[in-house]
DNA sequence: GTCTATAAATTGATAGAC
DNA sequence: GTCTATCAATTTATAGAC
C-alpha cells in the first residue's frame, strides 16, 4: 500500500507549479491549494518556497546522475555503452519533463548553499560522459577530438528536450531517444 | 554619432534583468534604476513590464531567423550549407546569450498574442534547417533517417548554449560553433 | 496538523506637480 | 519626459485557535 503524505502531495504540487510558471512565478497560494491545503499548512512541512525547490532539485539531480551512472556501467564495449548513456539520459528528461525544466532552468533561484550542494551531482554527470568518451577513445573505437566538448553536447540534446517536450504529443520519448543515440554514434564513431 | 533613447536604455536594462533573474523575477523597480530612472519612467515609454519582454523576444527571434536563413542562401553544397547554418546559429546564441536566454526561456511569459506573433519565427527557423537537411538527403550528399527530428536536434546545441554560456569563459564562442558544425557534418553525412 | 486571520513587505501601475 | 507620492493588489510567512 503506498501512503502519499501531505508533504509529498506537497512537493507534487510544487513540481507542477514549478515546471508550468517558474520559481519566481509561483506562489505559495498556489502550491497550497494544488495540494488541496489552506497556505499556511506548507509551512508546517516545509521551511520555504525555496527548501521546496531544492527537494525538487536535489532529487531530479540525483536520479538523473543514477541513469547515466547505470548506463556507463552497462556494458564496457564504446558504441553499446554510449548508445545506453544517450538513450538513457534523453529518456530521462522526457519521462521527467516537468522535473527535468526545474532542474535545467531554475538551478539559478537555488540560494546560494544549495545551488552548491546541487552542483556536484552537475559536475558528477558530466564527468561520467566525458569518462566514458575518453576510454572510447583509448580503446581505438572512438574518434573524438574534443572530449569535455562533445560531452556537453551529447547531453544537451537530452537537456534540450525539456524546453520543448510533452507527454502525449506526436513523439514519444522513446523514439527521441532513439534518434539521439544514432546521432551520438555518427557524431563519434572511428571510421 | 550615435544617440541612445531612453527607450533603448530601457531596453537594454530589462535585457540585462530579465537574462539575470527571468521575467516574473525581474520588478519595474529593478528595470528602471538600471536604466537610471524612477519606476515611473518606465511607463512613458512602454505599456507594460510584458510589453517590454515582447520587444526583446520579437527582436531576437527575427535577428536569429534572420541570421540562419543567411547561412541557408550561402551555398548549394549540403555540407558547406550544413555548416554554415549550424556555425552561424551557435554563434548567434554564444554571442548574444542574454537575449538567448530570454527568447528561449521567457516564451511562456509572453501574453496570448505575443506569444502567437512569435511562434511564426520559430516554425520558419525549424522549417529552413528542415529544407536543408531534406535537400542534401535529395542531392544524395546526406544520410537522414529522420529529418524533423534531426533538424531539431541540430538546433538544441545552439539553444541549449544560452543555459550555461558566459563570454570571457574557458571557451570561446567561435570554438564552440566550429565543433557544433563539425558534429552537424558527422551526424548527417552519407558514408 | 489543519485552519482563519493577519502582519509586513513588495508588486505593477497611475496621479499629478514641474 | 522626468520626478515624488501613492494606490490597490499580492506576496511570503507567522500567530494563535481548535
Amino acid at each position: 500500500m503506498t501512503t502519499i503524505t501531505a508533504r509529498e502531495r506537497l512537493i507534487n504540487a510544487a513540481i507542477e507549479a514549478f515546471a508550468e510558471k517558474g520559481f519566481a512565478g509561483t506562489t505559495t497560494r498556489d502550491i497550497a491549494s494544488r495540494a488541496g491545503m489552506s497556505p499556511a499548512a506548507v509551512y508546517v512541512h516545509h521551511d520555504s518556497k525555496e527548501s521546496l525547490l531544492f527537494t525538487v532539485s536535489i532529487e531530479g539531480h540525483r536520479s538523473a546522475l543514477d541513469v547515466i551512472t547505470k548506463a556507463a556501467a552497462s556494458s564496457t564495449d564504446p558504441i553499446e555503452r554510449l548508445r545506453s548513456m544517450v538513450y538513457d539520459f534523453s529518456l530521462w528528461h522526457a519521462d521527467n519533463s516537468r522535473v527535468g525544466r526545474i532542474v535545467q532552468y531554475e538551478y539559478h533561484a537555488l540560494s546560494d548553499e544549495h545551488r552548491a550542494e546541487v552542483a556536484t551531482f552537475r559536475r558528477s554527470i558530466e564527468k561520467t560522459m566525458q569518462d566514458a568518451l575518453a576510454d572510447g577513445v583509448g580503446q581505438g573505437v572512438l574518434d573524438v577530438d574534443d572530449v569535455p566538448g562533445t560531452a556537453f553536447s551529447l547531453l544537451s540534446l537530452g537537456v534540450d528536450l525539456v524546453r520543448w517536450f510533452e507527454p502525449g504529443g506526436s513523439r514519444s520519448g522513446d523514439q527521441l531517444a532513439s534518434l539521439h543515440a544514432d546521432l551520438a554514434v555518427r557524431m563519434t564513431r572511428r571510421t
